[in-house]
RNA sequence: GGUCCCGUAGUGCAGUCUGGAGUGCACGCCGCCCUGUCAAGGCGGAGGUCGCGAGUUCAAAUCUCGUCGGGACCGCCA
């Protein structure tokens, strides 16, 4: 071994040892000509060496120092630094590399440069205390799901890269075949097709730690490539997958934080979208989104009398923060979403308004300034702020559309109102069920579309639904949420033939077509299918608000920034002519 | 494909609104001084295609248009 010990774990208990480090030269401070003191680092930290001013050991460079832990003399010691009660004495250096200077401080201070200055030379970043500490706590977080699965008789299965395309969902890298030009392989937007299989292969419990691939735009919380936990369990219900799915999260969760939660609340997709208009709610704050559409049953107010559903939410003291400005940008966000509009109420004491329409009359001595506020009568006013439970100096926002949209825009503005960053606790774990089995309505073809994938089981008590009213049809589809981030979903797969052709129909696919598509895959269902289902969910988005941190990016070795560009290594790039020639490819001329 | 924001020395910024010589700050870098610092301190120095290209103007980092790069979000991500 070239060191005896690490940077950070020397203390007075090894005064008098003589002891080897190895590592970069963090900083130095000379005093003389006879006198520098220099900090080495490793992973584990900085220790200080005294060392002659004649030493030629830079920023960066890579040394050992051999000397002897001494004592630090009084009034030195450093009680900011573990390490700060020692120092090395009689310092040998040895040079093992040269450094030119950094681009960037090897420090905190590098939280602020240019993220694409810090991609190009991320082997650098990687050297500095957040990183280092981002990507130790993913590995405990890998191992401590690993353990969990192991624990629960899962087995760890590889499955391809190279498989066929299958271009429903995300788009799909392809990898061009050199044996037979014209030819595509895909990789993976996820193991599913392979860890069902494994099902019908009698394995009985599967999981991975499977890298995805998905060609879509990148975001904070998305990468081309990332990491999910996939699992799929045989001879299961619901409950099952997703007891054991909590398993390694928790136990991830603990690791990261020291803390396991205690509980995952289960709330119906329903609900979800009820109380909070998202099927990834944040419930890590209040201002939940109150019916209100009984409220205004008699209303005469045209924007309310033919709305479907009318909900709103209440901005506690959100009346002074919300001027007109606000107002008109909540409105335009609103309208963006989709809605007709956005009615606003601002709670007074009708004396404050003054020269504003105000609705008095009210036993609460309270009123709405509004500019709709003469459209609603004494008792709607009084109805809304019992339901609402509002008082002076409350923000109401309403709501009125078919209930979909209702929903999804005032959930849209909760989150902007009052959502905390995503890594920010305390830590809100939630299981999302019953989602619908389709999920809107393909323009081209007039189908229903599959809410999770075509294979997603039917809720059995609405299986006498499934072709009269196929809409209202809940599928055994679940989603993790933490915090307001969707982390994975799952679902109970069907394993009857004669059920996925039923969905298949649903969805205008015969057989010749499902065959042809999904032959592979449908026909192992006719040997002998188990019951299973499954989950997978993604250990970025886990490691990234476990460590802390809002973008998934800083947990990534070497992740890419959202053009796809790598600034390091400069890919995507072209090839040779010979290369393409070798797979039957010819680039066209760009598009115009 | 869309909306918004950003681009000035190796790094982080100020200057841009209200046009007047690359004007400045901090860190880093180089040199010198310095024996107890720990983001050491002092003195000196080097370092710039103000992202790029047009346009307006006597004059553009500053105003206009275009373009490139980056970020967040929408679309997209079964």
């Amino acid at each position: 071994m070239m060191r005896t010990h690490h940077c950070g774990e020397l203390t007075a208990e090894n005064i008098g040892q003589q002891v080897t480090l190895a590592g970069w030269v963090n900083r130095r401070r000379q005093h003389g000509e006879h006198l520098a003191f220099l900090d080495i680092r490793d992973y584990t930290g900085l220790t200080q060496c005294v060392v002659d001013n004649t030493v030629d050991a830079r920023s960066e460079y890579v040394i050992t120092v051999t000397g002897t832990v001494t004592a630090r003399v009084e009034g030195t010691v450093n009680r900011d630094l573990p390490t700060g009660e020692i120092e090395l004495q009689d310092c040998i250096i040895e040079v093992l590399s040269e450094a030119e200077p950094p681009p960037f401080p090897i420090d905190e201070r590098a939280d602020k440069v240019d993220e694409m200055v810090r991609l190009k030379y991320r082997y650098l970043d990687l050297r500095r205390e957040r990183m280092q500490r981002n990507l130790r706590l993913r590995s405990k977080i890998n191992a401590a799901i690993r353990s969990a699965m192991a624990n629960q008789d899962f087995i760890e299965v590889e499955t391809p890269m190279l498989m066929p395309s299958t271009p429903e969902g995300a788009r799909e890298f392809l990898v061009p075949s050199r044996q037979r030009p014209g030819n595509f392989y895909a990789l993976p937007q996820s193991p599913q097709l392979y860890k069902q299989l494994l099902m019908v292969g009698g394995l009985d419990r599967y999981y991975q730690i499977a890298r995805c691939l998905r060609d879509e735009d990148l975001r904070a919380d998305r990468q081309y490539e990332f990491m999910q936990l996939d699992l799929e369990m045989s001879f299961v219900e619901v409950d099952d997958v997703l007891s054991a799915a909590e398993v390694g999260v928790l136990d991830a969760a603990e690791v990261a934080t020291g803390v396991r939660p205690t509980e995952v609340p289960r709330i119906t997709w329903h609900e979800a979208m009820e109380r909070f208009g998202t099927d990834k709610p944040d419930i890590r704050f209040g201002m939940e989104l109150v019916e209100l559409t009984e409220v205004f049953a008699q209303t005469g107010f045209k924007a309310f009398s033919s709305a479907g559903s009318i909900k709103g939410i209440k901005v506690d003291g959100g009346a002074s923060q919300y001027g007109r400005n606000k107002l008109d940008g909540l409105t335009d966000e609103a309208k963006a979403m989709g809605a007709k509009g956005l009615v606003w109420l601002k709670v007074i004491v009708p004396e404050a308004a003054e020269g504003e329409q105000g609705s008095d009359g009210v036993a609460s001595g309270l009123a709405f300034q509004s500019p709709v506020a003469k459209f609603i009568s004494a008792d709607e006013t009084a109805s809304i702020l019992s339901t609402m439970d509002a008082t002076e100096g409350d923000l109401i926002l309403i709501v009125a559309d078919e209930w979909t949209t209702t929903c999804e825009v005032l959930g849209e503005l909760r989150n902007r109102i009052g959502r905390p960053p995503v890594h920010e606790g305390p830590y809100k774990y939630l299981w999302v069920v019953d989602f619908p089995l389709f999920v809107g309505v393909d323009a081209a073809t007039g189908r229903p579309k599959p809410g999770h994938h075509a294979f997603c089981h039917p809720h059995p008590d609405d299986l006498d639904k499934l072709e009269s009213d196929p809409m209202s049809v809940r599928a055994w589809a679940y989603d993790l949420v933490l915090n307001g981030w969707e982390l994975g979903s799952g679902s109970i797969r069907i394993h009857d033939p004669l059920l996925q052709r039923r969905v298949f129909a649903l969805l205008g696919i015969d057989d010749e077509e499902a065959d042809r598509r999904f032959g592979f895959f449908l026909d192992p269902f006719k040997f002998g299918a188990p019951p299973h289902g499954g989950f997978a969910y993604g250990i970025d988005r886990l490691s990234a608000i476990l460590a802390g941190e809002e973008n998934i990016r800083e947990i990534i070795a070497f992740p890419k920034p959202s053009s796809g560009v790598d600034p390091m290594t400069g890919s995507p790039g072209e090839v040779d002519d010979g290369q393409l020639e070798e797979l039957g490819l010819r680039v066209l001329p760009p598009a115009e």
